[in-house]
DNA sequence: ATTTTATACGGGGTTTTTCCCGTATTTTAT
DNA sequence: ATAAAATACGGGAAAAACCCCGTATAAAAT
């Protein structure tokens, strides 16, 4: 009655330090290694079994957490989520939430912890680790009454150079697009990311994952 | 003849599993093992024996990757240092080369390639991961010519304030000082960062690590 | 002892950003 | 078919950011 787990990181050195780790524990074997989102659904086809509990790394290139979970939850929902990051910022835990995942450890959790973390998992299909567990409804409960914006093309493609030392004039004449229309997309999107400045918005553009720095 | 590992990574997931990993690796042991540099001093006082390499992350609370490395260089100079990072911005290279590691390694390393770089860290007191080899000289000698400017505490807190949302004005009243005064730090700032708007500044910061997001 | 350097500040002018007013076209939904 | 939503654009004005002119004072270097 072993608990197999899958792991989805991409840090190579973390990814095979953590297996080497869980496969110590008592009763856990890690059965699945991905480096992204798009890696994982191809290992997943040729797995003999599907995991039990898929530890997801948020921050990773081509294919992210929020994705992957996202993906996960619908193509495989019998696999338990966790997400496995190092920071603790409020957004990304809601949206990793949001994206089906039970559970938010941070890496520098102690892997004692990490044992009972999954055990319980296993059984109770949740883990809260320690002060976060307080706060964590009212967040997701805040973050519900938020309607879901979409951020066109251009928007992102105009919100790409704004993260940059460019005015918007020539801003603006990169994209081949009058000054008014960019103005448009500025003002859209400090609606959507509740901007009132250009740093602010090119701010929360990078942390929400928007734009590469 | 074993090679004696020390580490240290705030981390104590990464740090406990990595730990594992290297005692895998035929010939080698973890013989210390810390979680930032303060706790490094404290554990090197009590240790057996002093490691051939340590192995340091560049973000750490309490004391620093940069500072836990020229600390070990002066104090224990026979001990071999190692940069273990995330990012491979090229600043935080070159502070680590200069605090006096002989290696910068990302942590997406496969295991294989870090059990080669260890072992020829301990017989030839180098390693240089594959493309990084060219630029590294240019990058330092480059480095060597840019005169070296100070940042103070002033202007160091400004950059953070400016990393937001609020208006120059704000700041101001937010640091208890004339509008007049946080606009010479920006002046100063956006010479010395290269700057020509404070979007630009505020990037530049981030990529250098100068400000958190 | 005197120059240099660093810090804090004042006034004012130009550019850019921000925020309104508006229209025309196209795409999407019902 | 027609309403609704999304897109691209024009003009103008207030606010903020940007970029000079300058002074005074204290610390550091020669």
């Amino acid at each position: 009655m072993n608990i197999n787990i899958g792991l989805v990181d991409d840090h190579q050195l973390f990814l095979k330090s953590l297996t080497l780790l869980l496969n110590s524990f008592p009763g856990f074997a890690v059965t699945v290694e991905a480096c992204h989102g798009k890696d994982l659904q191809e290992k997943l086809k040729i797995a003999p079994a599907l995991p039990h509990i898929m530890l997801i790394d948020v921050e990773m290139p081509v294919m992210n957490g929020v994705e992957t979970a996202k993906w996960l939850h619908r193509a495989h929902p019998t696999i338990k989520l966790v997400a496995l990051s190092m920071n603790d910022k409020e957004q990304t835990v809601i949206d990793m939430i949001k994206a089906g995942c039970c559970s938010y450890l941070l890496k520098d959790i102690h892997p004692d912890e990490l044992e009972i973390a999954l055990k319980e998992i296993y059984t109770k299909n949740y883990y809260n680790s320690g002060l976060k567990d307080a706060n964590l409804m009212q967040l997701l409960l805040s973050n519900q009454t938020e309607t879901a914006f979409h951020i066109s093309d251009h928007e992102r493609e105009f919100l790409q150079h704004a993260t940059s030392d460019l005015t918007y004039k020539q801003i603006a004449d990169a994209m081949n697009l009058s000054g008014r229309t960019v103005d448009g997309y500025r003002q859209s999107l400090f609606t959507k990311l509740h901007a009132q400045s250009r740093t602010g918005m090119v701010l929360e553009a990078i942390r929400r994952g928007l734009v590469k720095v």
